[in-house]
DNA sequence: ATAACCAAGAATGTATCCATTCGATAGCGA
DNA sequence: TCGCTATCGAATGGATACATTCTTGGTTAT
């Protein structure tokens, strides 16, 4: 079984995937005893928690105070754009070193799905699956762990420009992603790179001209 | 008073310390209760410390199991040089679009002092205070805080380095230092960029040839 | 001798209760 | 009206006690 036994660890897991799919949206206060009553829990492993979420960068904790989901400024999610321009591509270029070959089928099927996709949730499930899968042949590393987070956080913005933006202006995106599969596919880490890294820029840009996804989430 | 009256900030920032200082080294085993009697408080505020440090990456919690002060193989030790290798230029860029000539002058002393100092311990410190005071000009972002990170887990690592190399093969180190303060002084980011990337890569270079390094502290 | 196993001890996980802090609001005074 | 202060309520921080899990040492059987 996949699941803990310890309370806390399964309290933060429900906590991060509400996070994720965007129940529980940036800026928004958590009471733990709000938390504790829905778990049947005392307040000690929601504490913990909470601890554990802000790890993983989707929770800020103020002593005394409380603790909020966490949200970014404009300018912060750009800066986060601009280090998983710099560190996405050294996790590519080691994961391809030992990416299988069903990975990379897998990889197909995905860009497949996502050109076939309208839905925002699932293209949010999709496009993070296909990264995560090409990154999929490197090692458990602080690298991976570090490009995680960065994904976490940006994630309702993400999430809140898909929207905005609709179906239109994916066509690039999906360029982008077959171009990063052929050069996946000729084991090529040189060009993947490259490529990766001009599909995190442009969608940096993109993220740039629209300062109302941040007002939007903001309030 | 810069001192928080939250009994769990004083436990981490003591064991912060101790990690850093080298009094508590990677793979050590931190107890509960032993903490806490040294401060006098119960285990709670102790979890909170542990779960604390594990955002500053600086220790490991295992469920059920206990808590450790985190430990690096070379090849993790030799990524996160990589990844700092990649974004610490960033920020540097960042940094020089507002740093202060005061900060500037008083970099220049640390190179001075650095250049007639002989102990490990001062090296340490004083490397770090050149590197993040040339970073100082920067706001506090996600990315100070995954490059202090970085400083923290690999600092154990650089002072038996540094312990075994003694004041031997620093000259390099203090001409690239100069190099950086005369580029940071020029206002240079672009030169300046290019002499940390590699300064850095170096050190990197220089610390895969010692895998002793690891030895020595893995046991 | 080695491997599996079992039980005692130790360490971690959680619940309950109390202490402390922060923030909002009402009241007073300039 | 503005601003300062006091006070109360609500939420977080911490102590104690108990429950649960894991480790470890010794034992037994192969």
């Amino acid at each position: 079984m996949t699941d803990s036994k310890v309370v806390s660890v399964q309290i933060a897991d429900s906590l991060r995937r509400q996070i994720l799919a965007g129940d529980l949206m940036p800026g928004e206060r958590i009471r733990q005893e709000e938390i504790a009553g829905e778990f049947n829990a005392s307040r000690i492993p929601v504490r913990e928690a909470l601890r554990m979420l802000v790890t993983d960068g989707l929770v800020e904790v103020v002593a005394n105070s409380g603790a909020w989901v966490s949200s970014l400024t404009m300018a912060e999610c750009i800066e986060q754009y601009q280090i998983r321009e710099r560190i996405e591509p050294l996790l590519l270029r080691e994961s391809l070193k030992n990416l299988p070959a069903t990975a990379i089928e897998r990889l197909g099927q995905i860009v497949a799905e996502l050109e076939a996709n309208q839905d925002v949730r699932v293209f949010m499930a999709l496009d993070r699956e296909f990264h995560m899968l090409s990154y999929s042949g490197a090692p458990n590393s602080t690298l991976k762990e570090i490009i995680t987070r960065l994904w976490n956080t940006t994630q309702a913005y993400r999430r809140v420009y898909s929207e905005l933006a609709g179906s239109h202006g994916l066509d690039v995106t999906h360029l982008e992603h077959r171009l990063l599969l052929e050069a996946i596919s000729r084991n090529d880490s040189e060009d993947a790179e490259r490529i990766l890294s001009g599909h995190i820029r442009r969608t940096r840009l993109a993220l740039a001209q629209h300062p109302e996804v941040f007002r939007a989430i903001n309030d």
